[in-house]
DNA sequence: GTCTATAGTGGGATAGAC
DNA sequence: GTCTATCCCACTATAGAC
């Protein structure tokens, strides 16, 4: 036996992976409410109450599909970040990425999408439990702006990120919805919301507007506190 | 004709409210998930067979909730619109308005919200079976509108009444994650976020913002299209 | 601590007799 | 239109093997 250090512990992160990985398969080949916790079991060479002492339900093995979803997202992402300096160029350039990553799930996500609209769920994407996916998130959009050409309003600068990650969480509920071949909508209205957003940042810092983007920046931190 | 002609029917559609009274009894009283099918049949004086005769789903028992719930939210309204002239103090009251109805249902509103999210759900907000509560709800917000001494381009004048239903969903979304006592949180959203609407809707015909508006507006018909 | 096997519960949904 | 009987599956419980 190799290990003796900490007994088990590989070998039982090596069943735990088996069965993310074949429960992440099958959703994909059958659907998610097809796929039945016998079969991945069965699939992934387990019993079903193996499989139930490494996932607490059925829904927990999503929680793994969260977290790839956010890697594959960051690496996406990092051509654009590297070399666009334009704030729109850049924020377009992540959105667009992650309609890219995500497409192959489309179709599952919107069946088990219910589990994370509860508020109770853990896999909200407003549980505690998924607050490292959501910081995750939140960071990526920090990359946005920090590498950015754009001026910013310091107070807005440290916010707009935030902000930026509920716009996203928009468009992923969009999306989610998406009917169109290859979610072509959700592309057109990331093209067509992102100048908007983009406009909207500029003349945050003008006269007129200040008084606007100080009561979203104060609303901000209300429903923060 | 209230008919004799069509036999059985007025009797069908007794069992049909008995039962989605009772449903909506126990999910009061219970919780969504913590009520059975086999509990609502058996108080209702049906069996379960007989409940699903009627009512394809537990889900579709609550296409009964909505309506109920946009009726209550009319009348509720109806003295604010009756009386207020500004375009702010309309939009507050009938925001607020939805709060005080929907307050009862806030905790079992959580446990069914998932069946709402859910893409392919009829109780989908967005759904084809959900377009009559819909209308209303859009309707609601043109009186909102008609009735305000705001003057607005006509375009915006149109389309405002749906982006306001837009932003009473994303209320709904954030009231039904709201775990503050009686939802006070979301009043205090309401009561901070109008005043930012009301400044944006009187700014969007200025020169500095109306291509922001004429974006905005190109989006919303890019969206229905 | 990791895993199997098995037996069982409860609830959504359905089939088919009447 | 109404019933009874039954299916299916998520999930639990438990007892014990390595």
């Amino acid at each position: 036996m190799p290990d003796a250090t900490i007994p088990g512990s590989a070998k039982g992160e090596r069943t735990r992976a088996v069965i993310a990985e074949t429960a992440l398969r099958l959703f994909r080949e059958r659907g998610y409410d097809e796929t039945t916790m016998r079969a991945i079991a069965a699939e992934a060479g387990v019993s079903t109450g193996n499989a139930y002492y490494y996932f607490a339900s059925k829904d927990h093995l999503i929680q793994r599909f969260y977290d790839q979803l956010q890697t594959d997202h960051a690496v996406a992402s990092a051509p654009t970040l590297a070399t666009a300096e334009s704030f729109a160029v850049r924020l377009a350039g992540v959105l667009h990425a992650w309609l890219e990553i995500a497409r192959p799930y489309h179709s599952f996500a919107g069946s088990f999408f219910k589990t994370a609209a509860e508020p109770t769920s853990p896999l909200s994407p407003f549980s505690a439990e998924s607050s490292p996916a959501r910081d995750a998130g939140i960071a990526l959009f920090r990359t946005v702006v920090q590498g950015s050409s754009a001026t910013l309003d310091p107070q807005l600068r440290d916010d707009l990120p935030e902000l930026l990650w509920i716009y996203h969480m928009g468009l992923v509920l969009f999306w989610v919805h998406d009917p169109s071949p290859d979610q072509r909508r959700t592309a057109g209205l990331i093209d067509r919301s992102v100048p908007m957003v983009d406009r909207i940042v500029r003349l945050s810092r003008t006269r007129l507007l200040r008084p606007v983007t100080r009561e979203v920046l104060d609303l901000v931190r209300y429903l923060r506190s």
